[in-house]
DNA sequence: CCCTAGCGGTGCT
DNA sequence: AGCACCGCTAGGG
């Protein structure tokens, strides 16, 4: 009986940059996704069915979601937020997200820098994979982490969303 | 610009 | 245990 992953609860948030999906678990937001290139027609996928969390605690968490996202997208703090389910992560997966989060709008670090914070130097490219791995992309500010030479590095979502958050902040790049 | 070696964490066999 | 990934980095042509 391998416990395979609970059904999360998919909601939408609709945007000027268009559809987001969140997921929810039963103890909070647990995923969040790029809207798809493709998907601008038609039909929302809410999957609220089979959730173990009360519709009003569900609503309420995706309320602040929707907010936090509508302000980080215009590159302010995100302000109050839901809580946050990262427990999927590894520890040092866990420690990187936490230290993203240390990060506010506009201030970065390098992937290397990251590592020494966590004492860990030498480990950026680790740090880099546990970025790549961060299941709320925007919210927990992985596209603050460039590389030691002040370039972009990577992003997940692809390189045109982590210049648009950047350039929002008011973050010069090369 | 390119290439290379070395790095640490993760997941699959 | 081994191995092949990776949003990396420093060094050299």
């Amino acid at each position: 009986m391998t416990a395979i992953g609970k059904p999360h609860v998919q909601l939408t948030i609709t945007t000027n940059d268009g559809q987001f999906v969140a997921a929810y678990s039963d103890k909070g937001l647990a995923g969040l996704s790029f809207p798809r290139p493709g998907s601008s027609s038609g039909a929302p996928s809410d999957t609220r069915s089979g959730s173990a969390v009360p519709p009003g605690k569900l609503n309420g968490w995706h309320e602040l979601t929707k907010q936090a996202l509508e302000r980080a997208l215009a590159g302010r703090s995100p302000g109050r937020l839901p809580p946050l389910d990262l427990g999927q992560g590894t520890e040092f997966q866990q420690a990187v997200w936490a230290a993203l989060r240390r990060l506010s709008p506009g201030e970065t670090a390098s992937y290397s820098e990251i590592a020494r914070r966590l004492e860990r130097p030498g480990a950026a490219r680790a740090v880099g994979a546990a970025c790549g791995a961060n299941p709320l992309p925007v919210l927990v500010p992985c596209h603050r982490v460039l590389a030691a030479d002040h370039r972009l590095g990577g992003f997940s979502g692809g390189l045109d969303w982590k210049r648009a958050l950047l350039r929002r902040e008011g973050v010069p790049f090369r």
